[in-house]
RNA sequence: GGGCCUUUAGCUCAGUUGGCUAGAGUACUUCCUUGACAUGGAAGGGGUCACUGGUUCGAAUCCAGUAAGGCCCA
C-alpha cells in the first residue's frame, strides 16, 4: 500500500474516530489500578453550536488528556451540557414568537412552553457534541451529563440526576441558614425580567447627561422659602419621582445648617428631608444629591440607615408604576425621563444639563441598562470562603498563568451575597414551597409568627404542610441560576450524594481548562462548592486559556460576523491542521489574533509529515514496515538525528508538563520540518542509495525509529494523521496507548552530533556559494576543502558523501593545508576552507560583493569583541569560562577574515 | 480611582535563572517542478528589542519612571 501525493483528511478522521469509540478507547475504568487523571470539560451551552473558543479549549484539554493516558493514566475527561437558562429560554421564546404561535410566554403557560423547549433541545442539542467529535476531542461519551437531568419527564430515571443533587444542595444550604429569601436590591433586566447576579452586569462607560435640578426648600413649618432652592445632580432624573431624601457628607460647611429641613420634591409636592450620611462624596456635581431608596443600591443603604421608605416607581417591566403620579403611569423610562425633563423646565426648575460621561450596569446577556430594583429574591451566602481562597493563594490549587491569583483574590475578599433566583421557567425549580394557609409575606418576623406556615424546604416534593396539613401547597415560581448547578460540575458529574466509584478514583479532578472570563461565575463558585460538599478541593490546576480575537483585535461575535464556523475551517485544512495552527499561534496566557490562514501551517505540516512518511514506506519492504527493529550501526547522520530527537523529547516534555502548549508545538514544529525532512532524509538518502545493505538497514531503522517517536509526540496534537501513520509502521491496536516519548537521563551522541552540525555548515556554505552565484541545482561543481593537519576537522573526511550529495557536488576532494589555487569561490568554515573553481559558473563581481559581505559581517562581530575582551572589567569579573569563549572565539574570527581578504584581494 | 497585561522584523509571536551581531512562522526578493512533499526545495534581504534613567564587567532580559494600547474591578 501506497500513501497518496497529497494528505486528504477527511476519510483519514472519520476513519479513525469510529474506530476509538467502537473499540471504547476513550472509556475510563474506575477500579483500574492506573493512577488517576481527570478533567471535567466546561459543559457548552447545550443548544450552542461549536466556536473558536471551544476549539481552543477543547484542544488544550484533549492534548492533556491524550498526553496522559499514553503515560499511562486511566483517564477521564467527562463531558456534557449545560442548559444555559436565560439564552435558552431568551432563543426559544423568540423563535415562538417570529413564528407567530405567542406573544408573550404566559400565553402558552409554563408547562406547555417547558414542552416546547425541551423539544428544542431534542432539535439542537447535540450538535456541538458531534462537533466536538469532528475536532476530535477523546471525552468518555457514555458519561455524558446535561445539567438538566432528572427534569425531563420522558426520562425519569438517568444515568446521574443532576437535578436532585441541586435540589439537594439547595436544602442543604437553607438548614445551614447560608440561602434566605428576602426583599434586597437586586439587578433588574427589564427585557429577560429577572433578577441577575452582579457578576451578570457589565459596566460600561456612555455618555450620558448631569442635569441640576432645584428643589425648593421649605421652613420650619415646611413652607416655601422664596428663591431658596436645594440644587442636585443627577444622571437619571425620572428616578426623582421615588425620591425620599436629599442627602449631603455630614462635614459639608455649604449645607451644614440645612440637615434636618425639608426640600419639596418638585412634581410631587412632597416634603423630603434633607439628610447627612458619609457615604456622599462632596465633589459630586453640588455636593447634594437625591435619594431613591427604590432604585438606587447606594440609595437603599442609605435608606436603610436613615429608615427612609422606599417607593417603587419603576416596575419590573421598565415602565412607571402608579407611584410615578398618574401624569408617568405606564411611561417607559426613558419617555418618562424625557416628561421629566420638560415639566421641570416648565417649572422653572431646571437649572442646567451638562454632557456626562459615566458608568452604567448593563445586562450582559440583553444588552440593555440595568434597573436596580427592589425586590423579594432568594440570596446564597457563599460557603467554605475561607478554605477556598487559601487554598488558591497558597497554591493547592493552582492557577496558570499565575497573575490571575490576584483576580480571584480581590473577588474573594469583596464577595455579595448571591442572587440565585431567576424569573425564568428554563432550569431547576427552587424547591421551596408555601402553604396556601397563609400570607406569601416571608419576611422573618412574619415567618415566624404563630399561624402562619413556614415555607417547606425539600429535595422531595412534599404532599402537605407539615405544620398545619393542609394540601394545598404551591412551589415557588422561580428558578435556580444556572451557575447555581453548574458550580456542582465537578462532583454532581459522578454521581455525588452516592458514594460512587467515580467519585472515589477521579475526584479531585486534575486540571481545568477554561476561560478567565467565567473565574467569578465559575471556577471560584466550584472552588467553594468542592469545599462545602466534598471537603476537598474539586481541581489542582486551572489552566486559563487566552480569548480569540479577530485580526483587528475585536472579541469574536455573531453581531460581528468575525466568527469563523469552526467546521469550515476543519473541511479546508482538516482537524488536525486547525488544531495544530491553532495551537502555534496562541501566544501562552495571552489573547489570540486569529486570521483564518494562519492555520494554513497546521495544514501544511500535516502534508510534511504525510509526505515523510510516504518516502520512508516507499523504501521500506512492506514485510519490513512493521518488524525493523532496534539499531543498526549507527553512521553520523543516524546519531545526529537521534541526538536531536532526544533533546526535542526532553523540550517538549518540559514544555508540557508546564502548560506551554505553543511552545511545545513549535519545538515539533522545528524538529519534523527543519531536523528531520529538511536534513535527515536528504542525509538518509546517501546510506539508502549506497547499496550497501548494512548502511541502507541502519538508516530506515533510524528513519522509522524517528518517525514513530514524532506520532507519538505529536499524537497529542493530531490525534488522527498520527494514527493513521503510525499504523502504517507499527503493529499495536492504537497510538492512543503507545507510551509517549519519555526523556533519557543523559542525552546520547553529543559529539556525534556536534560534527554532524560542522558538516551542516560546510554544505550551508556551498549552497551559499551556488546561491549567489544562481548556479541551478542540476548543475555538478567541483569542490576542494582544505583542513588544518592538525584538527579534529580532519573527521570530515569521514562525511564527504553527505557533502557531495546535498551540497550538489560531482568532484570533491579534501587536503590537509592545501594552497589556495586561483580562480576559486571562498567560503571559510572553522579551520577549514571551500574551494569552488569558478569554470564559467561564477562571476568576479558577484564573488567580490559577496566576499565582502562575509568578511564585513565576521568585523563587525570581531569588533563587538574585541571590545570586551578590551574591557578589563570583564576580563577580571565575568566567569573565566566566558572570558575563554571569548578569546576563542576572536580567535576563530580573525582566521576567518584573514582567509575571507586573502581570498577577496587573488580575485583579479 | 484600584489592579493586571502588552509593546522585539511589514504582520503574528518566541527569546526559561542577565553572557553568540536577537530567532521562528508569514509576507518579500532570486533561483528551482531533481523520484517524499509546489500544502514543496535552495539561497537572500529585513529589527535603535516603545522611551528615559538605574543596577552590572555585561541588559531584549533585573529595578524605577514615562508613553501608547488592551483587559478586569469599583
Amino acid at each position: 500500500m501506497t500513501l497518496s501525493k497529497a494528505y486528504s483528511p477527511g476519510e483519514v478522521e472519520n476513519k479513525w474516530y469510529s474506530f476509538w469509540e467502537e473499540n471504547r478507547l476513550f472509556r475510563a475504568d474506575p477500579l483500574s489500578k492506573k493512577p488517576a487523571y481527570c478533567i471535567v470539560i466546561p459543559p457548552p451551552n447545550v443548544t450552542g453550536v461549536l466556536t473558536m473558543g471551544h476549539v481552543l479549549n477543547n484542544t488544550i484539554q484533549d492534548i492533556m488528556v491524550r498526553r496522559k493516558r499514553m503515560q499511562g493514566h486511566e483517564v477521564l475527561w467527562l463531558p456534557g451540557t449545560d442548559h444555559a437558562g436565560i439564552a435558552t429560554q431568551t432563543v426559544v421564546e423568540k423563535t415562538l414568537k417570529k413564528e407567530g404561535k405567542i406573544k408573550h410566554r404566559e400565553d402558552l403557560g409554563r408547562e406547555e412552553f417547558l414542552k416546547r423547549t425541551w423539544e428544542w433541545k431534542d432539535k439542537h442539542g447535540g450538535i456541538i457534541i458531534q462537533q466536538l467529535k469532528k475536532l476530535g476531542c477523546s471525552c468518555d461519551w457514555s458519561r455524558q451529563v446535561f445539567t438538566m437531568d432528572g427534569l425531563d419527564g420522558r426520562e425519569p430515571n438517568p444515568r446521574i440526576n443532576y437535578s436532585a443533587c441541586v435540589r439537594q444542595v439547595f436544602v442543604k444550604l437553607y438548614e445551614e441558614g447560608l440561602i434566605y429569601r428576602g426583599r434586597r436590591m437586586v439587578n433588574w433586566c427589564p427585557v429577560s425580567h429577572t433578577a441577575l447576579s452582579d457578576e451578570e452586569v457589565v459596566m460600561k462607560e456612555v455618555d450620558g447627561h448631569l442635569w441640576h435640578m432645584k428643589y425648593p426648600l421649605l421652613d420650619e413649618h415646611r413652607n416655601p422659602v422664596a428663591d431658596k432652592f436645594v440644587v442636585v445632580a443627577t444622571t437619571r432624573p425620572e428616578t426623582m419621582l421615588g425620591d425620599e431624601a436629599v442627602a449631603v457628607h455630614p462635614s459639608d460647611e455649604r449645607y451644614k445648617d440645612l440637615v434636618g429641613r425639608y426640600v419639596m420634591l418638585p412634581l410631587k409636592n412632597k416634603p423630603i428631608p434633607i439628610i447627612a450620611d458619609d457615604i456622599i462624596d462632596p465633589k459630586f456635581g453640588t455636593g447634594a444629591v437625591k435619594v431613591t431608596p427604590a432604585h438606587d443600591p447606594v440609595d437603599y443603604e442609605i435608606a436603610g440607615r436613615h429608615d427612609l421608605p422606599f417607593t417603587m416607581v419603576i416596575g419590573t417591566d421598565g415602565r412607571m408604576t402608579d407611584l410615578a403620579g398618574e401624569d408617568y403611569e405606564g411611561l417607559d423610562r426613558f419617555e418618562c425621563r424625557r416628561a421629566v425633563v420638560a415639566d421641570l423646565e416648565e417649572w422653572g426648575l431646571m437649572l442646567k444639563v451638562e454632557p456626562y460621561r459615566h458608568n452604567v450596569g448593563f445586562s450582559q446577556r440583553a444588552d440593555v441598562p440595568i434597573e436596580p430594583t427592589l425586590s423579594e429574591q432568594w440570596f446564597l451566602k457563599y460557603p467554605a470562603r475561607k478554605e477556598s481562597l487559601k487554598a488558591v493563594v497558597k497554591g493547592d490549587v493552582k492557577f496558570w498563568p499565575e497573575r490571575w491569583v490576584k483576580v480571584y483574590e480581590h473577588w474573594m475578599e469583596n464577595l455579595r451575597d448571591w442572587c440565585i433566583s431567576r424569573q425564568l421557567w428554563w432550569g431547576h425549580r427552587i424547591p421551596v414551597w408555601y402553604c396556601r394557609n397563609r400570607t406569601l409575606d416571608l419576611r422573618p418576623e412574619t415567618v415566624d409568627k404563630k399561624g402562619s406556615c413556614p415555607p417547606i424546604v425539600s429535595s422531595e416534593t412534599p404532599k402537605k404542610c407539615p405544620k398545619c396539613g393542609n394540601a394545598n401547597l404551591v412551589q415557588d415560581e422561580d428558578v435556580l441560576d444556572t451557575w447555581f448547578s453548574s458550580w456542582l460540575w465537578p462532583f454532581a458529574t459522578m454521581g455525588w450524594p452516592e458514594k460512587t466509584v467515580d467519585l472515589k478514583k477521579f475526584y479531585p479532578t486534575t486540571d481545568l481548562v477554561t476561560g478567565p472570563d467565567i473565574i467569578f461565575f465559575w471556577v471560584a463558585r466550584m472552588i467553594m462548592a468542592g469545599y462545602q460538599f466534598m471537603g476537598k478541593k474539586p481541581f489542582s490546576n486551572v489552566y486559563y486559556t487566552g480569548i480569540i480575537r479577530d485580526s483587528l483585535g475585536r472579541k469574536m461575535s455573531k453581531s460581528l460576523g468575525n466568527s469563523p464556523d469552526p467546521l469550515d475551517l476543519i473541511d479546508l485544512y482538516g482537524a488536525d491542521g486547525v488544531r495544530f495552527g491553532l495551537m502555534l499561534i496562541a501566544p501562552q496566557g495571552q489573547d489570540i489574533l486569529f486570521s483564518q490562514d494562519r492555520l494554513e501551517v497546521g495544514r501544511n505540516f500535516c502534508n510534511k509529515l504525510w509526505n515523510a512518511t510516504r518516502f520512508v514506506l516507499m523504501n521500506l519492504d512492506e514485510g519490513a514496515r512493521h518488524t525493523a527493529q532496534g539499531a543498526g550501526q549507527l553512521n553520523l547522520a543516524d546519531k545526529w538525528i537521534l541526538n536531536r530527537l532526544e533533546h526535542t523529547i526532553r523540550d517538549v516534555n518540559t514544555a508540557l508538563d508546564a502548560y506551554e502548549f505553543d511552545g511545545a508545538s513549535r519545538t515539533l514544529y522545528q524538529f519534523v520540518w527543519r531536523d528531520f525532512c529538511d536534513w535527515y532524509v536528504e542525509l538518509s538518502k546517501v546510506s539508502l542509495n549506497d547499496g550497501d545493505p548494512v548502511k541502507k538497514g541502519s538508516a530506515l531503522k533510524t528513519l522509522k525509529y524517528t518517525l514513530t517517536a514524532i506520532f507519538e509526540l505529536l499524537h497529542p496534537y493530531m490525534p488522527f494523521i498520527t494514527e493513521e501513520l503510525w499504523q502504517q509502521l507499527n503493529s499495536g491496536k492504537s497510538i492512543m496507548f503507545a507510551e509517549y516519548p519519555k526523556p533519557s537521563k543523559k542525552i546520547p551522541h553529543e559529539d556525534e552530533a556536534a560534527h554532524m552540525e560542522s558538516v551542516k555548515k560546510i554544505i550551508e556554505a556551498v549552497r551559499n556559494i551556488r546561491g549567489e552565484h544562481n548556479i541551478k541545482p542540476q548543475q555538478e561543481i567541483e569542490a576542494t576543502i582544505s583542513i588544518a593537519s592538525t584538527s579534529e576537522s580532519a573527521m570530515i573526511g569521514d562525511h564527504l558523501p553527505y557533502i557531495r550529495e546535498l551540497a550538489g557536488i560531482g568532484t570533491l576532494k579534501i587536503e590537509k593545508n592545501a594552497v589556495k589555487p586561483e580562480d576559486v569561490a571562498t567560503a571559510v568554515i572553522e579551520d577549514m576552507e571551500i574551494w569552488v573553481p569558478w569554470k564559467g559558473l561564477i562571476d568576479v563581481e558577484a564573488e567580490r560583493t559577496r566576499l565582502a559581505k562575509e568578511i564585513a559581517r565576521a568585523e563587525g562581530e570581531m569588533e563587538v569583541v574585541k571590545k570586551k575582551l578590551a574591557n578589563e572589567s570583564f576580563v577580571s569579573k565575568a566567569p573565566p569560562q566566558v572570558v575563554a569563549a571569548q578569546r576563542e572565539k576572536l580567535g576563530a574570527l580573525e582566521d576567518k577574515s584573514a582567509k575571507l581578504k586573502d581570498s577577496l584581494n587573488k580575485l583579479v
